[in-house]
DNA sequence: AAGAGCAGCAACCGCATGAAT
DNA sequence: TATTCATGCGGTTGCTGCTCT
């Protein structure tokens, strides 16, 4: 059953490419095209894995590169996408041409949130700094890139959120990939917090349950079971459709599926997690830093040396 | 001049998804 | 239908060069 594995792992190079390597794959690439990358490496010679390959192609050696310092609109670019995106970086890349995802994360981590603090804005939430502690009340307001960039964070790295409770699932009426690709969304790309759902659940598997609570809330006030307060919003807001969430897998996306005729809701439970940097986890937020489920000590007490001084600089950018 | 700390970036890791078997 | 794996993505890490003391 099943197919064979991709490369043998044993027999594969790491760490930096050299530069007979980045020969030889951009001759096989120009040779064969991209593609095929798990039969790549063996074909062209190379003592890698085709995982490594397509990153070095992709991130490095693609003749379509555009090297070189980004320009203010770029930044300006990047800005405005991740403030509807969030942390999308492959989705900001595909607008702009002849940068890549990895490019524009690395860039983003080290210029583009320092020059968002100088100018007195929250990056995670393009919010002023200020008004990011007054607003977490009761209720909470967000808009889109916000309640997707968490949610996104929280779910697909769960390294990070031990001990945490997750929202998980976003429901909203259409593809954001799509959304995203249509040319014409860029620069008036708004987006509807009246077209958000958040569909809360604790339990994934759960999720076609007849027996549930079904209370569908709509953004920007969204009725969390926690009343918890992710801050921020965003005024601005017409009309979009926006997106259906990654499901965890292909059962769950059925139902998912399924649920978007007949919506329901769940036990919600939030965490404020963008580890490393500034992460505020709930129990911190109430005060409860000696819970067991704070993911705060779990950073403290797994940070490195290095680390530490990644995240102590980030807190200072 | 030397060591420590910082900044930037390339590459790796792990996960989600969907396709192949 | 279940299993296995390729691919793509986002987060994280490690290395290197630069700056500061």
């Amino acid at each position: 059953m099943g197919r064979s594995p991709c490369c043998e792992k044993e027999h594969t190079n790491k760490g930096a490419w050299t530069k007979e390597e980045d020969e030889r794959l951009i001759n096989y690439i120009k040779l064969h095209g991209e593609g095929c990358w798990r039969s790549l490496p063996k074909a062209a010679g190379l003592l890698r894995c085709g995982k490594s390959c397509r990153l070095r192609w992709i991130n490095y050696l693609r003749p379509d590169l555009k090297r070189g310092n980004f320009t203010e609109e770029e930044d300006e670019l990047i800005i405005k996408l991740h403030s509807l995106l969030g942390n999308k970086w492959s989705l900001i890349a595909a607008r702009l041409p002849g940068r890549t995802d990895n490019e524009i994360k690395n860039y983003w981590n080290t210029h583009i949130k320092r020059k968002l603090y100088s100018r007195g804005i929250d990056p995670q939430t393009h919010r002023p700094l200020n008004s990011a502690a007054a607003a977490t009340a009761t209720t909470t307001t967000t808009t889109a890139s916000a309640a997707l960039s968490n949610c996104w964070s929280s779910s697909n790295n769960n390294k990070n959120n031990k001990g945490s409770i997750n929202v998980s699932k976003i429901e909203t009426h259409n593809s954001l990939a799509q959304f995203v690709q249509a040319p014409e969304c860029i620069g008036s790309m708004k987006i509807c917090n009246s077209n958000i759902k958040v569909r809360t659940d604790s339990s994934a598997e759960d999720s076609n349950s007849s027996s549930g609570v079904t209370t569908e809330e709509v953004c920007p006030e969204i009725n969390l079971e926690l009343s918890i307060g992710l801050s921020y919003h965003q005024p601005q807001v017409s009309s979009i459709n926006f997106i259906k969430q990654k499901q965890s897998n292909h059962h769950q996306q059925q139902h998912h599926h399924d649920q978007q005729q007949q919506p329901q809701q769940q036990n919600l439970a939030y965490v404020f997690s963008e580890a490393p940097t500034k992460a505020v986890c709930f129990c911190c937020s109430l005060g409860l830093r000696s819970n067991h489920t704070c993911s705060c000590r779990v950073m403290e007490t797994s940070l490195t040396a290095d680390s530490f001084s990644r995240y102590y600089r980030s807190l200072n950018s």
